[in-house]
RNA sequence: GGAGAGUUGCCAGAGCGGUUGAAUGGGACGGUCUCGAAAACCGUUGUCCUCUUACGGGGACCCAGGGUUCGAAUCCCUGACUCUCCGCCA
């Protein structure tokens, strides 16, 4: 959410910022709303305060055994003006907090301006291309070979976007997502966190994907719960409503959940295989930090990300999303893209993303700063990895003209625990 | 699903419908004392909105939302959450 105060007094910085992410969000509407709300108030607030004064002289007089009827009489007008005044201020309020809860944050400086991905800029990428000598299969006619998944039934028990993974596809996918947790643990200092699927709106409008993004989850009517899009909504909620001490930050979690997404109105869209689903898993990195070293810790999060890819030996590139592609809540994003050479497309697998104190001011996320001040925290999160098209990547870079699938190294020691076997090729002999 | 109890400031914990933003204790911070520390003593310890160039005012907030009243932390209703007991169950 942005502040209030801030659109007051920069109205036309938000107004372009705003218009950098293609949105339609009139600052006019809200600068009207809160001029009035103040007008409003001001009078709500002197009325409150005569009131108050009089209720003491009414006490006193009572208390001395005096006649106070004129003033009940005086006080009766203004109490019922009031109640009016705080039922329009309570409307104007609410307008205007749908309205704030609508607008998306404003992109960073440094941020390439365009309306959609076409402008995304490209920042580095690591390793290159893989060659075969011979034709590579993709992913789907590889998981057919090896037999590692079952769409088909995925699809008779919930639809299709649900993939079922088998034998050598299950443990090959567990022994990712186990490597992933237990790298952002050791070597960069995360603590796991495991955290709820189903989470409240409350939940949901604090890291942004309420109330506009309703449509794109799955919820429950029952309970009016819905199923989480991601870890960072669950993970960045935990501080929600609290202040937190300087000395606490920053706070670093990695979390491994199933990820749901409705997908609305995307089908037929990269939908073969595992490119696009409705359930999913991901490891996810989210932080809280001073909001002085946001962006550096970006990059950094960034770096932890692609440290999973350079173990797993993948190619991937880094891109820098433009200002039209950036999501509702983001200030900054650094997509990973991983290279699929049998589908020869990049591939995304992660989105690493600095939200500013957008979330915090949501989720009301603070912390007591060196001088004593409250601020809001700043979030930032970053996927690390989603396991279905770090799954892609690897099958088909480390594919063989058999059709066989080499482990990656860094995947043995887990393949060995699982299996209690020492076949270095994913499949179960 | 049924029955009951509770939700007050950083924490614990008082609080007759009328100087209660809130007693008291603890913690934290500052000061006196000390070579330094402990102890003791003194002081400080909120968030948000708003008016004002400023000094400084005003207002709201005792789980949330309604209601009663001139006036509500205190009374009434609804909801959320926590705890205990019963039932059901991985």
């Amino acid at each position: 959410m942005l502040d209030l105060k801030f659109i007051r007094e920069n109205a036309d910085f938000v107004r372009i910022g705003l218009a950098k992410k293609n949105d339609k969000v009139n600052v006019d509407d809200i600068l009207a709303l809160d001029e009035n709300r103040r007008k409003l108030q001001f009078t709500f607030d002197n009325n409150k305060a005569q009131q108050n004064k009089v209720s003491k002289d009414i006490a006193q007089i009572k208390k001395e055994g005096g006649n106070a009827e004129n003033l009940l009489h005086d006080m009766q007008v203004i109490s019922d003006q009031n109640k009016e005044l705080a039922n329009q201020i309570s409307d104007i309020e609410k307008n205007l907090e749908q309205l704030l809860l609508r607008a998306p944050n404003i992109p960073h400086d440094s941020v390439p301006v365009g309306k959609d991905e076409t402008f995304n800029k490209f920042v580095r990428e690591c390793g290159k291309a893989i060659t075969f000598d011979f034709e590579p299969k993709d992913q789907v006619s590889l998981i057919e070979h090896n037999n590692l998944l079952d769409l088909n039934r995925g699809a008779k028990i919930s639809g299709s976007g649900f993939p079922v993974y088998c034998g050598a596809g299950a443990i090959l996918e567990r022994a990712l997502i186990n490597f992933m947790i237990d790298f952002h643990i050791r070597k960069h200092g995360y603590r796991e966190m495991g955290v709820p699927a189903l989470v409240n709106r409350k939940t949901m409008t604090g890291t942004g994907q309420l109330p506009k993004l309703e449509n794109d989850m799955y919820h429950v009517d029952e309970d009016d719960l819905f199923l989480i899009p991601t870890a960072e909504v669950p993970v960045t909620n935990l501080y929600a409503d609290e202040i937190l001490s300087h000395a606490n930050l920053p706070i670093k979690m990695v979390s491994y959940t199933n990820c749901f997404r409705r997908e609305a109105g995307s089908y037929g869209k990269d939908t073969r295989g595992l490119q696009r689903l409705h359930q999913f898993n991901k490891v996810e990195m989210v932080r809280l930090v001073h909001p002085d070293i946001s962006y550096e810790i970006l990059e950094e999060m960034t770096n932890d990300a692609e440290e999973i890819l350079q173990a797993l030996g993948l190619h991937y590139r880094v891109m820098m999303l433009s200002s039209g592609d950036l999501s509702f809540a983001s200030a900054k994003t650094y997509d990973l893209e991983v290279w699929a050479p049998g589908t020869g497309k990049y591939l995304e697998v992660s989105s690493v993303s600095n939200f500013e104190d957008f979330q915090a001011r949501r989720a009301y996320i603070r912390f007591r700063d060196a001088d004593g001040k409250v601020k809001f925290v700043h979030t930032l999160n970053g996927s690390g990895l989603a396991t279905p098209r770090t799954f892609i990547a690897i099958l088909e870079t480390y594919q063989e003209s058999d059709g066989r699938i080499r482990l990656p190294e860094v995947l043995k020691p887990y393949w060995a625990l699982m299996t209690g076997k020492s076949s270095w090729y994913v499949e179960l002999t």
